[in-house]
RNA sequence: GUGGCUGUAGCUCAAUUGGUUAGAGUACUGGAUUGUGAUUCCAGGGGUUGGGGGUUCAAGUCCCCUCAGCCACCCCA
C-alpha cells in the first residue's frame, strides 16, 4: 500500500532534460542576438493577465482555448501568445516608448489546445515586432530576420512563404465576397494541403458564395512558377481593385528588396494561399516551412497589422513582426536528428587521480575557467577508464592528465576525445601553454 | 473542444488460441585491466506490463473508466 503521489506532468507540458535543455538554451541565444542585431530591444510582460485585456470586451475566449481562471474575484488568464500583450504594453507605455519602437521577447505562452507533434500546451515564442510605422522597409526587414534566423539556426533548406492580405481581400471584394472573406480564408488556406476541388466544395458549402464566385477567387490556384512569373500572372488576376493592385505592389517590393540582400527563390516563396495568421493582419504575411518536415507546421510566422492597439488605446498603432515557435522548432530538429548529443556545458574535463592533489587541480581548472574556457573537475579520485567514459558519454572535447609523474616534472598531458590525440604540455606560468592550446582547438 | 490509433525495463522491442517466478538487445553500475574513452568477456541493479476497476480457475493479452502520446479536424508556433 503505498501512499505515494505519482509524478506526472499535465497533458501538453514537459519537462526539458540537459541535453534538451542545452541546444533549447543556445537556440534562444541565437535568437536574441539576431534581434538584437538589427536592434529590436528586450521587454517582458506578465504570464498573467486580466481576461479582459488578452480577449476583448465580450470575453470570445472560445477560439483561444486559453487557461482562464478565477482569482478570488478577479478574473484572469495566461497569456496564449506576445502579441496581445505588447498591444497593452504599447498603449500603457506608448507615450514612453517613442516611435517606430522595436521590440523582441522571448517567453512562454500557453493554449490549451489538444497536444501534437510539435504542438504543446507550454511553449516558447520568439517574438519580434516593429511598431509605429506602416513603411515598406519594416516589411522587408521582417523577412530578412526570419531569414537570418534560421540561417543562424543552422537550416539550409527551409521555405519562407510569403504573401499579402490586401491582395486576398481586393481579389474577394473584387469577386463579391467580402463578407465571408474569413470563411473564403480559411477554406483558401488549405489549398496545398487538400486541393483546389476540396477548397471549392468548403467554400460553396461554408458560404453563400456563387459558384462563379469560387471560380473566381479559385483562379489564385492556377498561379505557379517563379516568384517572378507568379507575380506577373497576379497581375491580370488583380487589375480592377486598386486594393490588390497596392498589395501586389508591395509583394513586389519586398521580394526585389529581398533579393537585392541574396534571399532567392529557394528560400522565399510568393504563396497566394496563405491567409491564416491572427485575424489583424492587413498586408504582409509570413510563415516558414521545413523543407525536410513540412508536417510540423509553420516555426515563424507573422504579419503586418494596421492598428495593433485598438482594444486599449485611441491612438493608432501599425506594425510588423513574427513569432519563431522555439519548441516546435526544437521538436523539429530533434526528429530531423539535428541536436547533438552534448549533455555537458563545459569543454574540458580535469581527471582526478589522487585527493591530494584536489587543490592542483583547482587551481589547474580556475587558470582555465579564466581564459575563458569552462571546465569540470571531476569529483571522485575514480579508476581513470570510468573517467574517460564518463568525459566521453557527455560530450567533451578534452580530458586534461596530471598525475604524480606530469605534476613532479610541471607537466600535463592533454587527450583530445574526438581523435584521441595527445600532447604533453607544460604547467609552468599558471598552465599559459594549456590554455593556449585549447583556446585554439576549441 | 470533436473523432480515431497506441501505451510492456531509461531507450528499441519479444512474450504460442488469455496459461506457471514477463524476456532480449542497448543503456546504466561494478569487475577482468590499481594511469587512458566507442572493442571483448563476466557479474549486478532496474518492470505491481501507464493508473484504477471488471470478466475468468487464470489477464501484458478481453471489457469499462482514467491518464499520457500520436493522427485527422479545429486552430496555430
Amino acid at each position: 500500500m503505498s501512499n505515494l503521489i505519482k509524478p506526472r506532468t499535465l497533458k501538453g507540458f514537459r519537462d526539458y532534460l540537459p541535453e534538451m535543455m542545452i541546444p533549447r538554451e543556445r537556440l534562444m541565444e541565437t535568437a536574441r542576438n539576431v534581434y538584437r542585431s538589427y536592434g529590436f530591444v528586450p521587454i517582458d510582460t506578465p504570464a498573467l493577465e486580466l481576461s479582459e485585456i488578452l480577449c476583448g470586451k465580450g470575453g470570445e475566449e472560445t477560439d483561444r482555448q486559453m487557461f482562464r481562471f478565477m482569482n478570488g474575484k478577479r478574473d484572469v488568464a495566461m497569456r496564449f501568445d506576445l502579441t496581445v500583450p505588447l498591444a497593452r504594453f504599447a498603449a500603457e507605455h506608448g507615450s514612453n516608448l517613442g516611435l517606430p519602437f522595436k521590440r523582441y521577447q522571448i517567453a512562454p505562452v500557453w493554449r490549451g489546445e489538444r497536444p501534437q507533434a510539435g504542438r504543446f500546451r507550454e511553449f516558447v515564442q520568439c517574438d519580434f515586432d516593429t511598431i509605429g510605422t506602416t513603411s515598406i522597409a519594416s516589411d522587408i526587414e521582417t523577412g530578412l530576420v526570419i531569414f537570418d534566423l534560421m540561417k543562424a539556426i543552422g537550416f539550409e533548406k527551409f521555405s519562407i512563404r510569403i504573401n499579402n492580405r490586401k491582395v486576398l481581400n481586393g481579389l474577394l471584394a473584387k469577386a463579391g465576397l467580402s463578407e465571408a472573406s474569413v470563411l473564403v480564408l480559411r477554406a483558401l488556406d488549405k489549398l496545398p494541403k487538400i486541393g483546389r476541388e476540396a477548397v471549392a466544395k468548403e467554400m460553396l458549402e461554408t458560404t453563400d458564395a456563387t459558384q462563379q464566385q469560387v471560380d473566381e477567387v479559385l483562379k489564385l490556384s492556377e498561379v505557379s512558377g517563379t516568384n517572378a512569373e507568379v507575380l506577373d500572372q497576379l497581375e491580370p488576376l488583380c487589375s480592377g481593385s486598386e486594393l490588390a493592385q497596392e498589395g501586389l505592389a508591395q509583394l513586389r517590393q519586398v521580394i526585389t528588396a529581398m533579393a537585392a540582400v541574396g534571399v532567392t527563390d529557394s528560400n522565399l516563396q510568393v504563396d497566394v494561399s496563405i491567409a491564416r495568421g491572427l485575424d489583424y493582419y492587413t498586408g504582409t504575411i509570413y510563415e516558414t516551412f521545413l523543407d525536410d518536415l513540412p508536417s510540423i507546421g509553420s516555426v515563424c510566422s507573422g504579419g503586418r497589422y494596421d492598428n495593433l492597439a485598438a482594444l486599449y488605446s485611441k491612438q493608432e498603432l501599425p506594425g510588423i513582426g513574427a513569432s519563431l515557435g522555439l519548441d516546435r522548432l526544437l521538436a523539429a530538429m530533434d526528429q530531423l536528428k539535428m541536436l547533438p548529443e552534448t549533455r555537458t556545458t563545459a569543454s574540458v574535463l580535469i581527471a582526478q587521480f589522487s585527493d591530494q592533489q584536489l587543490q592542483t587541480y583547482l587551481q589547474m581548472a580556475q587558470a582555465l575557467r579564466e581564459s575563458g574556457i569552462a571546465t569540470e573537475v571531476f569529483p571522485d579520485a575514480k579508476k581513470i577508464a570510468q573517467q574517460f567514459k564518463y568525459a566521453d558519454r557527455r560530450g567533451f572535447d578534452a580530458v586534461l592528465i596530471a598525475g604524480d609523474d606530469e605534476i613532479v616534472a610541471e607537466k600535463v598531458q592533454v587527450k583530445w576525445l574526438a581523435d584521441g590525440s595527445q600532447t604533453e604540455l607544460s604547467s609552468a606560468e599558471n598552465y599559459r601553454e594549456v590554455t593556449q592550446w585549447l583556446a585554439s582547438r576549441l
